[in-house]
RNA sequence: UGGGGAUUAGUGUAACGGUAGCACAACUGAUUCUGGCUCAGUUAGUAAAGGUUCAAAUCCUUUAUCCCCAGCCA
């Protein structure tokens, strides 16, 4: 159904008609690989299918975010949606800046996004730029020979004096030198007979191009550095224009997909694959660069530089800290990969730059959590209620209901008594009009126990309410509606809250999450992300109050795929128990991150006021 | 200044010469033992100007705005 040929032209990017929810999502990329399936450019399968081998390139530098996650999904799905294979691959041609730390969270997290390159339809297999310097050394000394690449000693910085401009073009003097001069050079090179710096290897090209990139690029420089995957088996290390061709025509990509601040290095990915194939008899697979606009978030910062800079700098507490716009930091946040995933395909694939409001993320996470986290009650603010009609002493278990989005998940018991916690936003001792919670007398439900009434509170010195008073109706047992008065009027009430007894509280710590700037684009306006940072990016609450049963695993919680567990505190948001938590503890030690919150219209209304 | 791209409601994204649609946001209302979810509805768009055509978001011309490019980074 990916070409959509019942509905017109069909390439339309979104969920086809008469298809289930998550039926695929075709883009741009899908037309492309249709036309050339129509073409026969790559081959096809048995059954007529063109075929698609797609990978995801990054260099093991830092960790994966968000907007990885677009290409990760794209690529994935591309392939997948089209019987095709997805690589993993790193793209370790820079010994400087890559570590094995980073290839193994690249790794992880790969996996969590649910882009499996090990098992499964369109697994492609783990791949390694460095597996192929050999390979790229010998074409490399074929361009030499063909009169096509030249050594060059020309520092660094004369390069970059003699780059030219527009209008006036570069230089090198040895641009000219004698084909066997190179040849020489370039093995000394390779041989470590020069010292870092010393020369490189240049495309000879075109030194008046408009497009700089074809103004004798540098295809290996000398590099006296350990290399976390071949250790001292090279100096010389390919530069990325020169590798990733051949990277992508080793492993037979069909569709080389980048981003679009690559589109004026396409030709000279092209000059380089047409020059290795020049009177060659059997030529190489050349894969078509193809480009789109990558992800850009409100109020989120994706440049792996600054994130190290930000993990480095202690800003945040680590590359996972659930504020990080890390994949990682996804996670421990609490996201789910599916939430992830969905908002992906929501906001598509194209070639125009965009900017997408984080609420979309965020709705993505609710719209599956809505679905599949267990229900819990806590409370984050805790305020005491002694309702003074209830038996000191007694207790009762209420039936509260774990999903009401899954009828199959059942319910379970909560325990109830004459002294409990509210949250303290639910009570108004002045309230205004529209407020459905409670206040001196006025009657609210407790969630799946009583209906009470206010009829009193207590201060502290400095006006804070320490305690509120109330009285509960006994015919609402259960929060149902009690019986019609004798007039046949059904008192009504308008507001349901959530509580915790006090007696059976579980204390646990909860972390609450605002987004790390201020603003829309961090360091737009100043070019420092640091201007832009938000000081009450964290706020942790000590003691939250947890109905006791978050210390048994519910017979209502899902096998979450990544050992998280996850649950809406009703009323207040997602959240998710953190590494941090020694639930074997005695007393056990529980912390939480809250994913993101419900939506609050309350809080606008509020708001508006 | 040279080269390469982009431009459709507030934000994204479809429509590939033939009815400008969808999602999210916003706003109404209904429903509700979560001010959640769900449901119903409303608002709102082809960057501008010319041209070709029976017909233009789509083709042509000009203009405007935005993004990318002068690393021995990727």
């Amino acid at each position: 159904m990916r070409h959509g040929h019942s509905h017109g032209h069909g390439h339309g990017h979104g969920h086809v008609p008469g298809q289930p929810a998550d039926a695929p999502t075709t883009t741009f990329l899908d037309d492309i690989v249709s036309r050339d399936g129509e073409l026969k450019r790559w081959g096809t399968h048995a059954d007529g299918t063109a075929k698609v081998h797609t990978r995801f390139p990054p260099e093991p530098n830092g960790y994966l975010h968000i907007g990885h996650s677009k290409s990760i999904c794209l690529n994935y799905g591309l392939a997948l949606r089209n019987k095709g294979k997805f690589n993993l691959r790193f793209d370790d041609t820079n010994p400087a800046k890559e570590e094995q730390e980073y290839v193994d969270a690249i790794k992880r997290d790969v996996k969590w996004l649910g882009a499996d390159f090990e098992n499964g339809p369109a697994a492609g297999g783990v791949f390694w730029a460095s597996d192929y310097f050999e390979k790229m050394y010998d074409y490399a000394m074929d361009l030499v020979n063909k009169g096509l690449a030249y050594v060059c000693e020309l520092s660094g910085e004369e390069v970059s004096k003699r780059r030219g401009t527009p209008s006036v073009p570069a230089t090198s003097p040895f641009r000219d030198r004698p084909i066997a001069e190179s040849q020489r050079l370039f093995k000394e090179m390779r041989e470590g007979k020069h010292p870092t710096g010393a020369m490189t290897l240049r495309a000879k090209i075109d030194l008046a191009s408009p497009n700089f990139n074809l103004r004798d690029p540098v295809m290996y420089r000398i590099l006296h550095e350990e290399h976390h995957n071949t250790g001292k088996a090279w100096c010389i290390y390919p530069m990325y224009d020169w590798a990733h061709g051949i990277e992508d025509s080793l492993e037979g990509i069909t569709h080389s997909i980048c981003t679009l601040e690559f589109e004026n290095h396409r030709p000279l990915y092209d000059w380089f694959i047409n020059s290795i194939n020049q009177s060659r008899a059997e030529k190489i697979h050349h894969s078509q660069q193809i480009e789109f606009a990558k992800l850009q978030i409100t109020y989120i910062l994706l440049s792996k530089r600054n994130l190290l800079k930000m993990v480095q700098s202690g800003t945040v507490r680590g590359w996972d800290d659930p504020r990080m716009p890390t994949i990682c930091g996804f996670r421990r946040r609490g996201y789910t990969s599916e939430s992830i995933r969905a908002f992906c395909d929501d906001v598509g694939v194209t070639r125009t730059e965009s900017l997408i409001d984080i609420g979309r993320l965020e709705n993505a996470c609710r719209d599956h959590l809505n679905k599949v986290a267990p229900r819990r009650m806590a409370v984050l603010d805790p305020v005491k209620v002694v309702i003074e009609n209830y038996p000191e002493g007694q207790v009762e278990e209420f039936e509260a209901v774990n999903n009401p989005e899954d009828e199959s998940k059942g319910s379970r018991l909560v325990p109830f008594s004459r002294e409990i916690f509210i949250d303290r936003d639910d009570f108004m001792e002045n309230p205004p009009k529209k407020f459905f919670r409670l206040a001196p007398g006025t009657e609210v439900r407790l969630r799946a126990a009583y209906w009470i009434k206010c009829v009193g509170i207590e201060k502290d010195a400095n006006g804070n309410i320490t305690l509120i008073r109330c009285t509960y109706d006994a015919a609402t047992r259960g929060g149902e509606n009690p019986p019609p008065g004798p007039d046949g009027v059904q008192r009504k009430v308008k507001g349901t809250i959530h509580w915790v007894s006090a007696a059976h509280a579980v204390n646990a710590e909860v972390r609450l999450f605002d987004r790390l700037f201020k603003v829309e684009e961090p360091s737009k306006a100043t070019g420092n992300y640091v201007d832009d940072l938000n000081p009450d990016a964290l706020k942790v609450v000590a003691n939250a109050k947890i109905e006791p049963s978050i210390l048994q695993i519910g017979k209502d919680e899902p096998a979450w795929a990544d050992g998280i567990r996850r649950f809406q505190f009703e009323r207040t948001g997602y959240f998710a128990l953190d590494a941090d938590s020694k639930p074997d503890a005695k007393p056990a030690a529980l912390v939480f991150n809250r994913t993101v919150s419900l939506k609050d219209t309350w809080a606008k209304i509020a708001d508006k006021a």
